[in-house]
This record gives structure tokens, C-alpha cells and sequence, in this order.
RNA sequence: GGUACCCUGGCCGAGUGGUUAGGCGGCGGUCUGCAAAACCGUAUAGAGCAGUUCGAUUCUGCUGGGUACCUCCA
């Protein structure tokens, strides 16, 4: 088995990746709150771990790849009377919560299969785990890490930091977080203010409520996700993934209930995918900066110059490394579209080139290697990406006729294109919305006729007037050797 | 204020103590009746100051600028 290289955040440092158990991978992703359409922020962490799951299966692994779906408990804030973020979208659509969270459910689903993401194994909710999150809190509590107040349950950081360390995911520490937590109201029922909920009484207008051995309430946001992993991947699980802005508080208080409930953090790799941001700023749902994955498909936003197709999207991600920002802009994004439809040409046409016995390029193979290795070192897609552009530019000499290819040489490509293209990085041929048009397709060929005959007789007039009018119509001309070729322009 | 991170050519974005990142755009060329497209070639870097070093974009320090988290956020 190849090695693989994952920068793990609780060691700050690039590990060597070693499973629990030999060929199985437990992996965790916090998945999203579902109360809103799903925005270019979504697609990042979607597709971060969508190549991971994909590498590591092309390693040889089997991955058990579980990704959440918050439908409770996550509320606008933690303290005072933070509204429940579903519940505020189900009064503002008049709508029960179960079917807001439906409603976008289907719409993040269709979102992710645009992008070519894998579904998970297993897609919990939190509403469908409630009794496994209410024994959680009754084992913390056991272990005398919890207190109950006025119906509620808090996690008692206090208490938990004489035996453990809270912080050691986030570097945050109590003593300095205390000195700077900023007063706020609501949080009478704690002992200290960064204790955090596990069970919280709800409110009489507060619909999505439980039975719990506390109060009628609601699960803490922390619980669902050391709930559910447990659930599905043990007590012990290999990685668990998720956007950066989770790791404090999100993932600094599962470590700690993990760590409180079964003594034993749980996760061996923590593992963070960073922002995009817009204007240098990050693309948030709060923040209103964010566009939604459908406007970008059709470049319906004031932001946007242009549409950018999924491919261009998961390809203008893919050439950034994850835990490094990655800026928006419709350059950026124009320029993936442009290198998406580069690369899935040249992975089509080599596969027509006459190939010879014969030694292979050195080039080729080790093109080849350099890639796949690449992505083995923490996914590092940039330099996955970058040596299948140097790979086309082989693919482009042969089709010239200034380079000959054997057939070792058309095994790398297949390993270039087959697999570390299609079947890792997941970039795929899209299909051409008009394209297959067949009345469209029959009345651009008749025009495309009657121009070729004025051409031949060198009517351009007439011939550079019908293009014009196609041009117009949305439908761009290229003469080529092998004759004239037309493909539909998607934008307006 | 605390903690962490970042500053690369017109734009996006990598690796690296000495040797080409890559993409888009620009420029030059091939092709073409012309154009577009396609293809080939090519120029332009690493915030500022100081230090370590034979040599720094890469290491260290300082200064400047920016971002994230500290309330929910992928």
C-alpha cells in the first residue's frame, strides 16, 4: 500500500497516515445546518473530502465515509436567546422545521451530485439520534463533568481541565479565553462562561422539543457529532474532517465530550479544509458575501460576469491546496473553466492517437508518479493538477505529428487521465445542455452546408454572414482542418 | 485585547536554501480567404528593513498590511 502524508491539526505537524484497523478508514465530516441554500463555501469541505475518500479508496483502503446533517439544536447563539437556525427558517416559510430541512436537503443533494461528489456512506441527523445524544450526556454526567441546572445540562470545563486539557485541539485555553470572554446575557444557569450546553430546556414557543431525564428541550450542537461518530464508527475512529471555523468551539468541545464520556479523544487525525473568501473576506451565510451554487452555475448574481460550470468549480478548488485560503474572483474562475475544458479535451483525444511499440518517455512516467504522489502528500491536488497540464502538452505534440507515442507512454496517460483525473480528482466530461439538441443539431449542419458552398466558391460574403448570424443566435463557428465545428455558447 | 495564520509576477495559486510550478490573461508565432478556436513559444515574481549563510522567495527578528477564530457559520 502507498503511503499516505495528512496534516493533522492536533499535532500541527504532516503525519504519516496510519489506519486503526489494516484497509478500513472511519472517517467523520461535519456536514452542514440546512436552513439555507447550499453557497460556494459548501462545495469546498464537500469536495476536500470527496478526493480524500476517493485517494484513499484508489489506495486500497475501504472508507466508511459518514457526513452529518444538522437538523436541531444549532442555534444563532449559544447563550442568551439564541434562536434555533432551522426554526427561524420554518416561521419564516411557514413551513414544520422537518420540512424546511427536507426541502434543502434535496436541494444540497442535487448541488453535490452537480459537483460529481461521492455520497456518503451513512448521512445521520441529529433529530434521528436523540436518545443516543441523551445518553451521552448521562454518561458525562456520570463522570462528573457535567452539572444540571434550571433543566438544562452544561458541560463543566472547570472540572474537566483538572484531569484533561480543553484547548488542546483549538490552542484556545480557558485562562485566556476567560480573561476575554465578552459578558453576555442568558448564561445565569452556568458556572462558568465557557461552560458549554449539552441539553438545553426549551422555551414553551420552541417547537422542536424532547422528552430528556432534565426538561422537555434540545440537544447541545456539540453532542450530535460525538454521538453519531461513535455511533456509526466506534468509540475510535481513524479521521474526522471539517471546515476550519469549526474547530473552536465545535470541535475543541466534541474532543473534550469524547474525552469526558469514553476517557479517550476518539479521533486520531483531525482534519481542517480552510475558507473561501470573497475580496479577501470569507464567503459566510451570515455575512451575506455568499453565492449560491445555482447562481454560480448560472451566473445569475451581480457578482457575476459569466456562468461557471460545476466542472470549472470543483477544478478552480482543486488548484488550490485546502487548508489554504482560495480567493474568488471571475478571473479565477474563468481561468478554471478555461483549464476544465483543456484538460477533458486532451483526455479525450489521446485516446485516438496511433501509439507504437516502443520505449515509453521517461517524461510521461514521471509525470505520472509526481502526480499521484503529490496527492498522497496531504492533497496536495495543486501539483496533481499542474503535472496533467504538463501531460497535455505531450498529448498536444503527438497530435501534431512532433512526437510519437508508444504504448507504455499511452498506460501513464490512462494512469494521468483514467485515473488520477476521473476517478481521483473527479473531473469529469460535462454534458453540453444543447448540444444533444437533435432538431438543433440537424438545422446547424444544413446552414453549416450552404456555408461550406459559398466558401468554396469564396462567397465570403455570404459565408461570413451566415456566421455572424450563428454567432448571434449563440452558436460558435470554428473551421478546423477536419472540417467546420459548432458548439452551443451557454452564456447570454 | 487573546490565539492562530497569511503577504509570490496583471489575476488565481504551488513547491523549494542554489536548477521551469501550473492555470488564466498579455505578447510573439503556426493554422486560416479572414476571423475565432485550437496548438506552440515567451516575458513579468515572492510586503519593507535587518540578520544567519558562499548563496534566501524559502530560515530568524523587527516593522507594515491583511484574514480567521474568540457568538452562529463549510
Amino acid at each position: 500500500m502507498r503511503n499516505f502524508y495528512l496534516y493533522n491539526t492536533l499535532s500541527k505537524e504532516r503525519e504519516l497516515f496510519k489506519s486503526i484497523t489494516p484497509g478500513v478508514v472511519g472517517l467523520y465530516v461535519c456536514g452542514p445546518t440546512l436552513y439555507g441554500d447550499p453557497h460556494l463555501g459548501h462545495a469546498r469541505p464537500a469536495i476536500t473530502y470527496d478526493i480524500l475518500v476517493r485517494l484513499l479508496r484508489e489506495i486500497g483502503y475501504r472508507v466508511r465515509y459518514v457526513r452529518n446533517i444538522t437538523d436541531v439544536g444549532h442555534l444563532e447563539e449559544e447563550l442568551g436567546n439564541g434562536e434555533d437556525k432551522v426554526l427561524k427558517q420554518a416561521k419564516v416559510m411557514q413551513l414544520e422545521p422537518m420540512e424546511v430541512v427536507q426541502h434543502y436537503t434535496l436541494r444540497y443533494h442535487h448541488a453535490m451530485q452537480q459537483l460529481n461528489t461521492l455520497p456518503p456512506s451513512i448521512e445521520p441527523r441529529a433529530s434521528g439520534h436523540i436518545t443516543e445524544q441523551i445518553s451521552l450526556v448521562n454518561s458525562i454526567l456520570k463522570q462528573g463533568y457535567a452539572y444540571e441546572s434550571n433543566g438544562s445540562v452544561y458541560f463543566d470545563v472547570e472540572e474537566y481541565q483538572k484531569k484533561h486539557n480543553y484547548g488542546r485541539l483549538s490552542g484556545r485555553t480557558p485562562d485566556n479565553m476567560l480573561s476575554n470572554t465578552r459578558a453576555l446575557e442568558g448564561q445565569e444557569d452556568k458556572r462558568s462562561p465557557f461552560d458549554f450546553a449539552l441539553w438545553k430546556k426549551a422555551a414553551p414557543e420552541h417547537i422542536m422539543r424532547w422528552p430528556s431525564p432534565w426538561s422537555e428541550g434540545f440537544p447541545g450542537w456539540h453532542l450530535e457529532c460525538s454521538a453519531m461518530s461513535a455511533k456509526y464508527l466506534g468509540d475510535r475512529f481513524d479521521i474526522h474532517g471539517g471546515g476550519i471555523d469549526l474547530l473552536f468551539p465545535h470541535h475543541e468541545c466534541e474532543l473534550a465530550q469524547n474525552t469526558a464520556s469514553r476517557g479517550d479523544g476518539g479521533v486520531n487525525y483531525w482534519m481542517h479544509n480552510n475558507m473561501i473568501t470573497i475580496n479577501g473576506q470569507k464567503m459566510g451565510k451570515s455575512l451575506g458575501n455568499f453565492i449560491t451554487l445555482e447562481e454560480l452555475f448560472s451566473g445569475k448574481h451581480p457578482l457575476l460576469e459569466s456562468s461557471y460550470s460545476p466542472m470549472a468549480v470543483r477544478l478552480f478548488i482543486l488548484q488550490a491546496h485546502y487548508r489554504g485560503t482560495l480567493d474568488f474572483s471571475n478571473n479565477a474562475l474563468a481561468a478554471a473553466q478555461k483549464g476544465y475544458r483543456r484538460l477533458i479535451r486532451g483526455a479525450k483525444e489521446y485516446k485516438s492517437l496511433k501509439f507504437v511499440e516502443g520505449k515509453g518517455s521517461k517524461e510521461l512516467a514521471l509525470l505520472a508518479e509526481e502526480s499521484f504522489t503529490a496527492l498522497c502528500d496531504d492533497l496536495n491536488t495543486p501539483i496533481a493538477v499542474a503535472k496533467l497540464f504538463d501531460a497535455l502538452k505531450v498529448i498536444n505534440l503527438a497530435k501534431e505529428g512532433k512526437l510519437q507515442l508508444t504504448f507504455e507512454d499511452r498506460e501513464n496517460l490512462d494512469t494521468l487521465f483514467n485515473l488520477i483525473l476521473t476517478e481521483i480528482l473527479g473531473v469529469v466530461e460535462e454534458e453540453s445542455s444543447v448540444g444533444d439538441d437533435k432538431l438543433v443539431g440537424s438545422l446547424v449542419d444544413i446552414v453549416l452546408k450552404i456555408r461550406d458552398e459559398a466558401k468554396a466558391q469564396k462567397n465570403f460574403e455570404v459565408s461570413d454572414l451566415l456566421r455572424a448570424d450563428l454567432t448571434k443566435a449563440g452558436i460558435e463557428i470554428k473551421d478546423t482542418k477536419e472540417g467546420t465545428q459548432w458548439r452551443v455558447v451557454e452564456n447570454e
